[in-house]
DNA sequence: AGTTCTGTTC
């Protein structure tokens, strides 16, 4: 069939146009189905619903996001509807329903309501299309909702709008929901046939239940294609890729082709992304435009970025997915030039970065030189329309407050109408993060008053900024809201509480904590041997790095900087640079500045202070500051005058924001008896405008038994009346 | 003649 049919057929009545229009498939050129319509009324023939059925199915059914933009669908099918209304046609429900379906796959959800709303009477299939439109364009509340409503007006669910409803769930974790629609399903006596349990049985994957997951796979009759590629990607997003894989090769011994969803739910398995390329190779699916993208998108996923740069060149559609991975996964290693480079391209092809991709670049702003880029990102979101984005708003939350814009973090968060737990959460650790952890504890009464209640996060933020405070009471205060409240109290909480007491002068308190988890994992056994290194019980610490081996858990870097100090702290020579040795060749860990600082404390403390330069002339990296002043807190100790002076004109024109060394030198000075050298030190000190980091010491004052009174009935108050000096 | 299940970037 070609166009020239059309044009010649002035006499053949409704049906040829019919048959013409149902014969569309799709994949011949996208602007047929209209040019069919248009020729029918200029042949004066009259449509009538059929027509108009026909017609909105075939221009679905050209529908993709790559062949028209959606501006120019929207307005066509507008069009359409005018038609529609004006013959009188719209009175047929099984039309408009059609026509309300297509506008829910142009993600036209508003367009869709509208017609629901002018609709003279509706149907099951009709409430359908709402509900599972509302679904797929990611509003999961509002189906849900309008599932009560429909239940509320006498419609009868059935199948369909179960199976249309269960992704939504899936999408958003809601398993009480989501098990809810299941007993629905089985109350109302419907047919669990293979399309329903496939859509129940992928929701229960999303909501992290694999068992109940399984078990439908396995009671199904009948396994179709999409039943194995919903549990291939069941195993796959809950980390089995070994069960993915097995699942793909029974599902092969089954005598199924795979299809392009096979590939990508075994992508996202994480497989070896070089494996599943070749298959892919094999299978023709190299032009296949999301498959390749996941390819890409694993390639970055496994840091494989030049592989995926590479990919990418070839792939048959520009597209934002592939380029948001390749961008995120320079932005994850802070190269902020390429991103932005990439940034570039999207520009060029005309691309707008969505929610994710803008968080994404987000992500990587860690370096200060780094931060106008960020504000400059977050300009972009203004005036695209990201920042409504709640996950977007939190991005930038955690941007301003890496850079100790506390301010910026306050306005951000006033703004949001809507404050889910994650962005009091962001707002909190920001605050801590930025050293300003009164601010945090404002935040958290406010949060309280709000009626939030705080999680594992929440807490473990609080302790931290606890820690930096010194505020032993409210910790504990902390402590109790998660006895009481049944707070996760491993990992993350268990961490932050031994350190919060370990810096607060408590380590008998810590001990108690870290003897109360069962599975201490590797940042706790970090915590506790750093908080004995800090007691000086050095004897301790290296018990805990023994035992923590024990446990089958490998040392890292901080368990190594703990032992460390331990070492410099003690003096015990040979075991620093045993554990030195260690690190470096048993574990592969590369120092860091810290690790050589503690080398370098722990030679000059023993007077080998011609092994401690060398030592520091031998360094992978760049020596600090801190490396120097280990030296020269080692020359106080030893009286070495002539390596002190050199060391402090050498600190002078390093870093001179950092002051200690004048109160190094001066006491240097004074142990010799050189009074007059001290003084001159002091005048150069004051001239400086102080030491540059001016400690200071803050008073806790809260009244406890407020705390309590409040711990019983509402959870936690604090009172944060603090007095600084 | 209208509705429904599987997949890619955080």
């Amino acid at each position: 069939m070609n166009a020239c049919t059309v044009w010649s057929s002035k006499t053949r009545g409704i049906s040829f146009f019919h048959s013409l229009l149902s014969s569309y498939n799709g994949s011949q050129n996208a602007k047929w189905p209209l040019a069919i319509f248009r020729q029918l009324l200029n042949a004066n023939e009259n449509p009538d619903d059929l027509t108009f059925a026909l017609l909105i199915k075939a221009f679905a059914s050209s529908f993709s996001s790559d062949a028209y933009s959606s501006a120019v669908t929207e307005l066509q099918v507008s069009q359409v509807q005018t038609q529609l209304v004006r013959r009188g046609i719209n009175q047929f429900v099984y039309v408009n329903t059609a026509l309300l379906d297509f506008y829910m796959k142009l993600g036209l959800t508003t367009n869709a309501r509208q017609l629901f709303e002018d609709m003279p009477c509706r149907d099951v299939v009709s409430w359908n299309a709402l509900i599972c439109g509302y679904s797929r364009n990611d509003y999961g509340n509002v189906a849900l909702g309008l599932f009560v409503q429909m239940l509320r007006e006498g419609f009868r669910p059935d199948h369909a709008t179960i199976v249309g409803l269960a992704p939504a769930c899936g999408r958003f974790e809601l398993i009480l929901q989501g098990r809810s629609l299941h007993g629905f399903g089985i109350k109302a006596g419907l047919g669990f046939d293979g399309q329903l349990k496939n859509a129940l049985s992928s929701m229960y994957a999303k909501c992290e239940n694999l068992e109940a997951s399984e078990l439908l796979f396995e009671e199904m009759s009948e396994r179709n294609l999409v039943s194995w590629n919903s549990m291939i990607g069941a195993y796959g997003q809950n980390g089995f890729l070994e069960k993915a894989t097995i699942c793909f090769k029974e599902m092969l011994n089954g005598g199924l082709r795979p299809s392009p969803v096979t590939m990508m739910s075994l992508l996202s398995a994480n497989a070896a992304p070089e494996s599943i390329h070749c298959y892919i190779i094999k299978c023709g699916m190299t032009n296949h435009a999301s498959v390749v993208t996941s390819l890409v998108c694993l390639y970055t996923r496994q840091g494989l970025t030049h592989m995926a740069e590479l990919l990418y060149k070839h792939l048959p559609t520009n597209n934002l997915i592939s380029l948001t991975a390749i961008m995120s996964s320079y932005a994850e290693k802070g190269d902020m030039k390429s991103v932005v480079e990439y940034f570039i391209q999207t520009q060029q092809l005309d691309l707008k970065l969505d929610a994710v991709a803008l968080l994404s670049v987000l992500h990587g702003i860690i370096n200060p030189a780094h931060f106008a880029v960020g504000r400059a990102f977050h300009a972009y979101g203004l005036k695209n329309g990201l920042t409504t984005d709640g996950l977007v708003t939190n991005g930038l939350i955690s941007l301003y407050s890496k850079f100790d814009e506390i301010e910026a973090v306050s306005c951000l968060f006033l703004e949001m109408s809507y404050k889910p737990l994650i962005t009091w959460n962001s707002v909190i650790s920001g605050c801590v993060h930025a050293g300003k952890s009164s601010e945090a504890l404002d935040f958290f009464c406010q949060m309280k008053k709000s009626g939030q209640k705080p999680d594992a996060i929440t807490i473990s933020s609080l302790l931290c900024g606890c820690s930096q405070l010194g505020y032993l009471r409210t910790g504990q205060t902390l402590h109790n809201y998660v006895i009481r409240n049944n707070v996760e109290m491993e990992d993350f909480t268990g961490t932050a509480l031994i350190d919060m007491y370990t810096k607060c002068g408590r380590l008998d308190y810590a001990e108690k904590v870290f003897d109360s988890i069962i599975d201490p994992c590797l940042a706790t056994w970090n915590s506790i041997i750093s908080g004995y290194t800090s007691y000086g019980v050095e004897h301790k610490a290296f018990s805990g790095y023994n035992e923590l081996q024990n446990q089958g858990l490998q040392p890292d870097k901080i368990t190594f900087l703990g032992v460390l100090s331990a070492c410099t702290h003690g003096g015990l020579l040979c075991e620093g640079t045993e554990y030195f040795r260690i690190m470096m060749e048993e574990y592969g860990l590369m120092p860091d500045l810290q690790h050589y600082a503690c080398m370098v404390g722990l030679l000059g403390r023993a007077g080998l202070f011609h092994e401690a330069v060398e030592f520091i002339n031998n360094m992978k990296i760049q020596p600090d500051s801190a490396v120097w002043i280990s030296l020269l807190s080692a020359c106080s100790i030893h009286q070495e005058i002539k390596l002190g002076e050199c060391l402090a004109n050498k600190l002078f024109f390093m870093d001179q924001r950092n002051g200690g060394f004048y109160v190094l030198m001066s006491n240097l000075y004074a142990i010799v008896g050189r009074w007059d050298d001290v003084a001159r030190v002091r005048d150069m000190m004051r001239d400086s405008g102080g030491d540059g980091c001016s400690g200071v010491s803050c008073i806790e004052v809260t009244s406890i038994e407020d705390l309590n009174n409040n711990l019983g009935t509402n959870g936690v108050y604090l009172n944060t009346d603090t007095m600084h000096y």
